[in-house]
DNA sequence: TCGGTTAGTGGACGTATGTTCACCCACGAG
DNA sequence: CTCGTGGGTGAACATACGTCCACTAACCGA
């Protein structure tokens, strides 16, 4: 179940050198990353971070609970390391959105599409930043809204570069994508909540309903 | 600081009966309010629902542990309370939107004033209900997905006898006003954020525009 | 006035928690 | 080959938790 793959160490050269890291720092490497892979666990089981204990998160990823201390100072920290994480697949995502181009025909419903597919194959670190955006302790909510406005002014960047809307003002168009942000990362919510093996095609419906309303609000909008 | 005034009790029957309940049901009613209002303060001071603990919240309600199981089975009964209280605040909320009727002119710069407003002086309803609407357990998150989906539906109702706009099917009608509740209760968040005493004016700002983008997107919206 | 009902109490239980410490022992630099 | 470093261990601690029980005392119908 921990799918797991730090560094997914590019182009997966076969034999000849596994890594040239140390066996150590594998090692430790490797139990870090069980901690980390415990409390998404435990969270895709329905559990919000901050209710996870300590000795809870050690039982699932199979250590002792001392171990813990040799990775996090406590599981606050832990969290942080999880929005920075998170935050990595944010902006992974984007740059394949990216690399993809600018869909001429129908974007709204082939972004949403592609974006359906990322929330649920990345669901673990969706799980954490639409589940934790909102009501976790304010610190690690206050770090996941700097990762988000941060991916937010990318996106607006990305916009600015296609000029698809060349009247607006950068801080309009800012204000319009943090609008479109957060109807997406709403729907990532309720994405999430499907069980699993139903289908999204509903939800993606209404999400492209949604982004095509505020897009046309957008090719409307004058600053007065 | 406890704030509890439970049952308004309608069209305030001065002084001549005090209440027509036993005083037995006075005192019981007064410990339930003790206990929902220090599971309400304990959230105030950055805690979320799931993480408080049965003693925790008899402690700061000023009763022993035992004196719990006497109103709630579990915690987890108390947040379904806290639930439907807070859903109570929503709908008071619209039907004073209601009873203002809708001002013609700069009709959503006003609505956001009160709007802004009311989360201020509800504040702990509205963390509640923005903190665990996402994140919290999955039995609660889905109580208040429900009461919030009820609060669409009738701002949908109230906004098609308004006929702002005429064009719109009613199921696309309900897919703007979730966009735009969605919207507010995102804002909610950054708004029960801001240091107290602290103005809330950019914020309402930026809430204005993007409920106009939305609008202005709504007026131009055809099924296909 | 009496007596049943019941909200609130106080103590006790088993279990879980976070944190500490001394202890292993495999790794890797010298 | 040797030895220090450091990730993982196991036992122990004080404290907190949820839940149970017998008990008190105030209320209110009889």
């Amino acid at each position: 179940m921990s799918v797991r793959s730090r560094q997914p160490s590019g182009p997966e050269i076969p034999e000849s050198e596994e890594e040239v890291l140390p066996a150590r720092g594998q090692r430790k490497q490797r139990t870090r990353d069980a901690l980390i892979d415990a409390a998404l666990q435990l969270m895709n089981e329905g559990r919000s971070f901050n209710s996870l204990g300590l000795r809870e998160i050690t039982r699932v990823a199979g250590v002792v609970p001392t171990s813990f201390y040799r990775h996090f100072r406590d599981t606050h920290e832990l969290g942080l390391v999880l929005v920075e994480e998170s935050a990595l697949t944010l902006r992974r995502m984007l740059r394949e959105a990216r690399r993809a181009g600018a869909p001429v025909k129908d974007m709204i419903r082939r972004s949403v599409q592609v974006y359906a597919a990322f929330v649920l194959s990345n669901r673990l670190h969706f799980l954490f930043i639409a589940g934790e955006r909102t009501g976790g302790s304010p610190v690690i909510r206050g770090a996941i809204r700097n990762e988000v406005d941060q991916f937010t002014a990318e996106l607006t960047q990305d916009l600015r570069h296609l000029v698809i809307f060349p009247q607006l003002t950068p801080d309009s168009l800012q204000m319009i994508c943090s609008l479109v942000v957060s109807t997406m990362l709403n729907a990532a919510t309720d994405i999430l909540d499907l069980p699993p093996g139903d289908v999204a095609l509903p939800l993606e419906d209404n999400l492209v309903h949604q982004l095509r309303v505020i897009f046309l609000g957008a090719q409307l909008w004058r600053d007065e």
